[in-house]
DNA sequence: GTTTGTGAAACGATTCACAGCT
DNA sequence: AGCTGTGAATCGTTTCACAAAC
């Protein structure tokens, strides 16, 4: 298949997010130009982007909210559960732990590490902390879908390591330094340094 | 002068990440193709970056490792600190405040706020949060100039709204939903489900 | 000889516009 | 008549390749 870029399937799961609240609203059908117009972009650009997975709609009609929704979650692969654990019970890592929003969509935390003795133990929405020395092993019992790195920079190279070697194939890097992964492991990283620099150029270009 | 892409910026960011490392292993020149190999793309690439704000190498020799992060730091308008505002104490809000990385980079939080008399009062990292009822008058008073969004996505856009009465320019959201701003207001979001669902896709797609 | 700065070429993504189905 | 699906046209970004500077 065709290879599909990332802004793509972000407007995929944006569609999905606008369909679920369509379904909701009681909504039967929806057109590509209803949708676009929810997202900020093109009627052109939403049916582009479903054309690449198929043909889900129908000419004169639109799509079926509930038919798209569930073809979207085939697509991006929601039709399961996915188990997450988290590396580093910080003040991020223990916000992912206890994020509801996560649970709704589908991500199920399932377990936290720390390497600081005085944080193993701790409890976090019901979730026990645990040693990193143990990290490995207690995956390998208990394999986990998506590894997500909240640990200084300095540390995270070694955490993705051991992930990786557990055969974890999806990881977000919360950590703001570039990791090496293999090619057939999946990784995103967050940097919200990075986003406000954004915000800080805009300020300063714009004014 | 022309427009700058996203992405552009995104990587002027990194560059002066690495210089600073570069700086710190007391390296004194950088060749674009050095720099190109520690953030995964090429010296062309970098090079038309740099050049779209000017002419800062020397052929043959490359670029002063200082002065070009100083030049970088001025056109992403990191010559200042900036103080920001979160709103929203749950979890993200409280471990953004605590967060160190920012204060590092030049990013203050100077305070917090929400709109849960149970919140109210409790203190973060020395920072007492206060009544969102009150935000709209101690921001008239104490002018900031980032705003982050920490709230639930159906309070996010009566909140933005009401940051943009204060006269914030630029604002971070954390909140899952797509919210209106002027023209002349920087938005920026960031959605965790997102980057997940990306991970999915991929975890889906290729295996 | 080395490395920048930059037009030109190649590539990729978005938008246009319309034939074809309902 | 209304709306999709899709080639063709446009636009923007990345890569190439080389003349100019050191």
């Amino acid at each position: 298949m065709r290879r599909i870029s990332d802004s793509t399937i972000r407007r995929l799961s944006l569609y999905l997010r606008f369909l679920e609240e369509f379904e909701r609203d009681g909504e039967e059908t929806v057109s590509s130009e209803a949708l676009a117009h929810r997202g900020g972009t093109t009627s052109a650009q939403v049916r582009k982007d479903l054309s690449l997975f198929g043909s889900f709609g129908k000419r004169g009609l639109g799509y079926r909210v509930h038919e798209l929704a569930e073809h979207l979650r085939e697509i991006l692969g929601l039709s399961r559960r996915f188990r997450l654990v988290v590396v580093g019970a910080g003040a991020l890592g223990t916000a992912l732990v206890q994020h509801s929003g996560f649970r709704e969509r589908g991500f199920d935390v399932v377990a936290i590490f720390d390497n600081d003795p005085a944080k193993v133990g701790g409890k976090w929405d019901g979730l026990r902390t645990r040693d990193v020395a143990d990290l490995e092993r207690d995956l390998q019992a208990n394999p986990v879908d998506i590894g997500v790195i909240a640990v200084p920079g300095d540390q995270a190279q070694v955490i993705v390591d051991c992930l990786v070697r557990c055969g974890i194939k999806a990881v977000l890097n919360f950590a703001p330094s570039q990791l090496t992964v293999p090619d057939d492991v999946a990784l995103k990283n967050v940097n919200l340094s990075l986003d406000l620099e954004a915000l800080t150029f805009a300020l300063t270009a714009l004014q």
